[in-house]
DNA sequence: CCTACCGATCGGTAGG
DNA sequence: CCTACCGATCGGTAGG
């Protein structure tokens, strides 16, 4: 038990460290012999944790794609009264998970691409299934009348672009906190999207 | 003069052909020996052109740099009566850099961290600079009452994240043209922060 | 632009 | 978790 104990919080310690180096020099760039160093032991000895680099992407990638999922299930499951509402606490929810780990962030969105296949399509399609939930609310928005949008595609991609963009500006440590970022997100992409 | 125009040209050949195995799978999973097959040459021939691998990484960079940096000086000079219309050409001019050269732009955002210093800092002393240049346009607008934000800095980062995310999307041969893309983004985001 | 190479480093394995 | 290594590949050079 304690052994058990002890591998999975290695493994989880060998993520963290991966994550930052990712982060810093991307996934190519990184060799486990830097993540060897940054762990304090040999290159070889990461093996009897991991199976591959690769793993490790996949873990980072996948654990974040299903964070942003989890996120927004809660606000599929209350489905509040109007469009505008559900948009709000989308941004607001995406953003969460941005900022909650920027350096997670910054490999699921920058480094996904390394994956092989069959990971790389399964990838890809979470993202698209996901950016569908943000097409249905400004779809339904339209129709119900509290969206006027010249094009749907093009604002979801909107909104979208400028809250991913964040993980590269936003600092936990700075002025504002999440909330008020998402506020300020909301306030100029709902203007901009109800008239 | 036919061997020097000769030569011009192969070294603008193995820019392109380098920025296309950037983008498709970022700088250092590329190789030069990657590289030289696609420009049906061996690796070593390549040096016959350019210095080292990060050489053409630093002009796909500094030339991107520099064309946005054109588009907006075009409007510098022209001063427009209202900041709305500043704002609204510099979307503009901004979009089309990226729109023109989608793969250059993929490399100038994401690959740039892998310059070597000096050209590292004085490429991110060039993109402060540049942003610059937005916060100038929504400090005046705000000063003259034609902005009403709740945050200037956040505001210029939700116009550019917005606008830079493009590349990843954008496709040339869609439905949409550079100015429709600029349209709706200048609708959605100046109904946002004259609100 | 090529052949022939260089030293360094890569991800990963064997065996303990 | 280590030592000792593997074959492959890296960016780049010498010399033509």
């Amino acid at each position: 038990m304690q052994q058990a104990a002890k591998s999975i919080s290695r493994k989880k310690q060998i993520e963290l460290k991966a994550t930052e180096l990712f982060w810093q020099k991307g996934y190519t760039a990184s060799s486990m012999r830097d993540l060897a160093n940054l762990l304090g032991i040999e290159a070889a000895s990461i093996y009897s944790h991991i199976k591959s680099k690769e793993e490790i992407l996949q873990t980072v990638c996948f654990r974040m794609a299903n964070e942003f999922f989890d996120a927004i299930d809660e606000i599929k499951k209350n489905s509040y009264d109007t469009e505008e509402e559900n948009l709000k606490k989308s941004i607001l929810a995406h953003l969460s998970v941005i900022t909650k780990d920027k350096k997670a962030s910054s490999v699921f969105f920058n480094e996904w691409r390394h994956l092989s296949e069959p990971h790389l399509t399964r990838f890809t399609n979470m993202r698209k299934t996901y950016e569908q939930w943000f097409n249905s609310i400004l779809e339904r928005g339209v129709k119900n009348g509290e969206f006027k949008l010249m094009n749907t595609k093009l604002s979801v991609m909107s909104i979208l672009s400028a809250l991913n963009w964040s993980y590269r500006w936003y600092d936990p440590q700075g002025k504002y906190d999440t909330e008020e970022v998402a506020e300020n997100f909301s306030h100029i992409l709902l203007n901009g999207l109800k008239s």
